[in-house]
DNA sequence: TTTATATATCGCAATATTACGATATATGTT
DNA sequence: AACATATATCGTAATATTGCGATATATAAA
């Protein structure tokens, strides 16, 4: 199929796979670890950076963008992408309250 | 094409965006959850807790196997799953770092 | 040995993801 | 206006993922 029966799930387990998907492709942490290593927020430059078509770039981007983990805005001709430090925190909070579970007592197999 | 160009990245990256797409599944953080939640490592009640079918719920823990997140006993009849502590706390790290990248200076667009 | 129970694997159909060329859009330059 | 530059979107082909019925395997019970 490869669909997803999202309806047996709780909200939070959802939409953490939905955030744990877009980590899930080398390009988009890349992006990301390009995007904190540089303080400018640069773009265009990930084409050259990766050696990817401008397309997927465009559309590794935007899947990042909708998640809210990064925000572009227009700067004349390019565009300026940065990672929102909100939604950042905010993710960083939920993987971290997964984690942070366990071990509880620690001791089965 | 659905086909990733793993060559254009570094090993890491590989390796972050691989355990990602494992946790891409609501399936699987609840069934990491409820390994988590209950100290006892239970295998075939995940067929009745989720509401999925067998095979797929095998699907999903061997997926999670895997990447070492889980292992599993035979226990009899059935098989005793839990979180393979060591490896929980690797992987905890790898998000961390990334994580913990950012922000440096914080402050762009 | 036969039967029941639990789990893993195979094979398939439906859907999702990835990559990119072509093209659209939008701003800056001449 | 005409052109160049930068980015986004569309359409499409190749591949991956998801879910499950059917079946294989393996242990326990009768």
């Amino acid at each position: 199929m490869g669909v997803t029966k999202t309806d047996l799930f709780t909200e939070k387990q959802n939409e953490l796979a939905k955030i744990a998907k877009v980590f899930a492709h080398p390009a988009r942490i890349a992006i990301l670890e390009y995007l904190i290593q540089s303080d400018t927020c640069i773009n265009g430059d990930l084409v050259q950076e990766l050696g990817l078509a401008q397309a997927t770039i465009s559309q590794h981007l935007r899947e990042l963008k909708e998640i809210g983990l990064i925000k572009g805005s227009i700067e004349g001709v390019s565009v300026c992408y940065c990672i929102d430090p909100i939604r950042w925190a905010e993710v960083q909070h939920l993987f971290h309250d997964l984690f942070g579970g366990f071990p509880k007592i620690s001791g089965c197999c």
